[in-house]
DNA sequence: ACCGCCGGGTGCC
DNA sequence: ACCGCCGGGTGCC
């Protein structure tokens, strides 16, 4: 690759130090993608390696720093970019540059990198120039951009403009100590030369950013722009695609509308969006970024339909429709060891807590919300069907296969449970193998493990919530007598064998185990999954939870994020999700940033346009009021509602009258206060709890409500402990916002939100001496932390064990209502089924044809 | 870098 | 000459 030679050795001896240099910065400052920075890397020169480790580290970089939101221009600099010979970093004309700091260059403590877009180093800031940024850079003073307008094919050196955006407060200070070293900013009109036309220009931006060349959205129009952001998607997309034979639920066509845009994404080869080819290059409109290669197409991207439209069971579909090169995921082809659904999953909290946990189930009746059963060895429940639609080949290799394994019939309500399906269905079969399963398959591509063609399996992560529901719907919509390999990856005794889960055809698994895994030898992490799915996509929006880089770190050759509601806040939400998809540049915060965010927050049409036109590339999205062929999406079955008066009985009527007398009380000396307005939340609580005591008289505690302020600590710590009774009973609240999952030692704090302890303390312990609050930015303090006494965690207990359960008179008069209508309707079978699983603590039922929602404690 | 800077060689014209 | 001048070596931070 190197001449011969004094120079090409001298050469060498620089780069090495180059290499030695950037290593020290990489191996203090960050701690992802050193493992794969290697001396290799560096001597291969273009070699992708390299760049991307170095777009990995900026990008942590830019994502310490702290938003772009609210920042301000203070003015432009020209500057120059020095040593451009040693570096492999090109730039085209008008591009983007990023500048980082190099704190720990053995040169200059002062140095300021410059590198493009991929993250390749360009060379770096001039040091005289540098020294004066490194001060403003350190000190968070302003965020330095620059985009080259000329000289990009300069051997030595290249002029760079620069721009300075902060807060406004820090912009004297910057302006300042720009100026005490010599650098006067340019606050003035001047248009850059060689400026783009687009808004990507930083220089063009810059000079229109306030009120200028482009007319600004209002705050308005910027509004509405968000809330048509995912509307404006619903155009149909076309093309429907038939589900794999494996697939037993029929699908709408709008779902197959969305199969074959999801199967597209997989497979097509196109550019992604602003990437057009230029000649022998790949040219990005927004960032004028070249580059030799086709930029990584990103496979995957957005299902964003609303829910109930079936988003989940497009998402099996697409497991077993498109597997590689466009073919079904190969479950027909059956070896005898691995025929029948073969599935290993166990032990959601509720069934080991049931349970006492042990995964011995099958030689006992399972009890509570037990999903699946694993045993050491083997088991086989029945097929619900016997009569296949599958080949008789199929079959046959089924039945051979079976006479090996132990056979165990389950209980026939458990089994139509879990199959979500009315009793009638039948006997289930099912075979569940502790033992590691076969690797093989029919399919030949498999035998080069470790490479690309080898991934095979899906890796689907979601809240603990709605686990229950992926099994449940795995088990619902593929057919009974197609062996899938689905692996249930929770539980303390997880199988953490990597060559185990690369063997399986899904893996599925919460955000919090996730999170835990990474950072620890995680297997999920070592695993070339060929598709990673996160349901519910939307919970990883903060960028600095662990559990998002913990996400952002798998590799997964196509990526899908599932979600209703893409955008919660704003479209700062959005660049989590692009930054999962690996959709470049946009991954990296910064060019996020730039090129998007902040465009569309300070009312840029163009920078909307821009986020629009992305989003619409990667994004599928109906409502239920969708049409499709001026047809609607869903056709649902008239909604009837039926108004039954029921009366309370005798001792029910006597609570209600105390509760009643109270609430008039306090409300009556309100008025006589005159301050009923200024109580009106307390007002409409007591009237809640009128409706509650309605409903269900265990839903409120024997204390008195009281609204005064709290007088004593005991007092206060009484009506916490009263407020937490009231979250854990009312089971709409039980998940802790730092871990997800429902909440676990769940303790109170001062300013009245709920955590697990665990989860809590450690937010403290990090935080050190001014720790807030996840959810409100209160102070908190572990010595605060109030937990649900113990008697009264007993008394609770009782209360809700079955002896001591009573049922109300509304509580009575809805089941019979529900049971009357299982025998009428499966749906509702199918409904009362899966909301069994919801949670594993409380069996909710959210009816609206009640007064209000009730929400009934039953106990497991 | 068709520069600037450094430092060694050199020294009337 | 403790200078100036010349020309080769050299060159980011």
């Amino acid at each position: 690759m190197y001449e011969e030679g004094k120079e090409a050795v001298r050469l060498r001896e620089k780069e090495k130090l180059v290499y030695k240099r950037v290593g020290l910065m990489f191996s203090r400052r960050w701690r992802f993608g050193w493992d794969r920075f290697t001396e290799v890397d560096i001597f291969a020169g273009h070699n992708d390696t390299s760049a991307e480790t170095l777009s990995q580290a900026i990008r942590a970089a830019a994502s310490e720093e702290p938003d772009a939101d609210g920042s301000v221009l203070f003015g432009h600099l020209q500057g120059t970019v020095v040593g451009l010979r040693y570096y492999t970093g090109v730039v085209n004309q008008g591009e983007m540059v990023g500048l980082v700091r190099q704190p720990q260059n053995p040169y200059d403590s002062n140095a300021v990198m410059v590198a493009n877009v991929y993250g390749c180093q360009v060379g770096h800031i001039k040091k005289e120039l540098a020294a004066a940024m490194a001060h403003v850079m350190d000190n968070n003073l302003a965020k330095v951009e620059g985009v080259v307008h000329s000289g990009t094919k300069n051997k030595f050196t290249m002029p760079v403009m620069l721009s300075f955006w902060g807060k406004e407060e820090n912009k004297n200070a910057v302006m300042e100590s720009m100026a005490r070293r010599g650098y006067k900013l340019n606050t003035g009109g001047m248009k850059p030369l060689g400026a783009n036309q687009t808004y990507s220009s930083q220089g063009a931006r810059a000079m229109s950013s306030k009120k200028g060349v482009t007319i600004a959205l209002t705050p308005e129009e910027l509004k509405n722009a968000f809330d048509n952001l995912f509307e404006d998607l619903m155009e149909s997309k076309d093309g429907e695609k038939e589900a794999a034979k494996s697939v037993s639920t029929p699908l709408l066509p709008h779902q197959k509308q969305a199969l074959s845009w999801m199967c597209t994404r997989e497979n097509k080869s196109g550019l992604p969006p602003f990437w057009e080819k230029r000649g022998e290059l790949y040219y990005n409109s927004l960032t004028c970024f070249s580059a030799k290669e086709i930029p990584e197409r990103v496979c995957g991207g957005i299902l964003a339909d609303d829910m109930g439209l079936g988003k989940t069971l497009t998402t099996i579909a697409l497991i077993l429709t498109n597997f590689r090169k466009g073919k079904p995921l190969p479950v027909e082809t059956c070896q005898e060891e691995q025929s029948s659904f073969v599935k290993m999953a166990s032990k959601l909290k509720g069934s080991s807590s049931a349970s006492d946990g042990t995964g011995t189930l099958c030689s006992e009746r399972p009890q509570g919300s037990v999903v699946c059963v694993e045993t050491p060895d083997v088991v086989e429940i029945k097929d619900k069907s016997e009569k296949s639609t599958s080949k008789g080949k199929t079959k046959a290799t089924k039945r051979k296969a079976s006479k090996d394994a132990p056979v165990m019939l389950e209980d026939l309500d458990f089994a139509a449970a879990l199959s979500g399906s009315s009793v009638d269905s039948g006997l289930k079969k099912k075979r569940v193998s502790k033992t590691e399963p076969p690797t093989l398959r029919a399919d030949s591509s498999i035998s080069k493990r470790g490479e690309d063609s080898s991934a095979r399996t899906t890796l689907i992560i979601c809240p603990l919530s709605v686990l229950s529901n992926w099994l449940d719907q795995f088990e619902q919509h593929v057919h009974a007598n197609v062996k899938l390999n689905v692996y249930l990856y929770y539980g303390s005794d997880r199988n953490r064998s990597k060559t185990f889960l690369s063997s399986q055809d899904v893996v599925i698994t919460t955000y919090n185990v996730l999170s835990a895994e990474f950072g620890n030898k995680s297997p999920l992490h070592a695993i070339n999954w060929l598709r990673v799915v996160l349901d519910e996509g939307h919970v990883i929006r903060n960028p600095n939870a662990l559990m998002s880089k913990a996400v952002l770190e798998l590799t997964a050759q196509r990526r899908w994020i599932l979600s209703g509601t893409p955008i919660q806040n704003s479209v700062k939400d959005l660049w989590m999700l692009l930054a999962f998809l690996r959709l470049k540049p946009f991954d990296v915060r910064e060019w996020w940033n730039r090129v998007i965010q902040r465009p569309v927050t300070q009312g840029d049409r163009a920078g909307l346009q821009n986020l629009q036109t992305l989003v619409k590339c990667i994004t599928l999205r109906r409502t239920k009021s969708s049409e499709v062929d001026g047809r609607p999406l869903v056709s649902l079955p008239k909604k009837t509602v039926c108004v039954e008066q029921v009366e309370l009985s005798q001792p029910e009527r006597e609570e209600y009258e105390l509760a009643r007398n109270e609430g008039r009380n306090t409300i009556g000396r309100y008025v006589a206060e005159g301050t009923v307005l200024r109580n009106y939340a307390d007002v409409l609580a007591i009237l809640m709890r009128l409706r509650q005591h309605c409903c269900h008289p265990d839903l409120l505690s024997k204390t008195s409500l009281d609204l005064d302020a709290p007088a004593t600590p005991a007092e206060l710590r009484q009506r916490l402990i009263e407020k937490l009774r009231m979250v854990l009973a009312s089971g709409s609240d039980e998940e802790c916002s730092v871990c997800l999952d429902s909440v676990r030692l769940p303790v109170i704090t001062h300013c009245a939100h709920v955590y697990c302890r665990p989860c809590i303390a450690q937010v403290i312990s990090t935080q050190q001496d001014t720790a807030r609050c996840p959810l409100c930015r209160s102070e908190i303090k572990i010595s605060e932390l109030v937990e649900f006494p113990q008697e009264e965690m007993e008394e609770e207990n009782r209360r809700t064990n079955s002896e001591n359960w009573r049922t109300s008179s509304k509580v009575q008069a809805l089941m019979s209502n529900l049971l009357r209508l299982e025998a009428k309707t499966a749906a509702l079978s199918v409904w009362l089924s899966l909301s069994s699983h919801v949670s594993s603590q409380y069996w909710r039922l959210h009816l609206e044809s009640m007064d209000s929602v009730l929400c009934v404690w039953m106990g497991p």
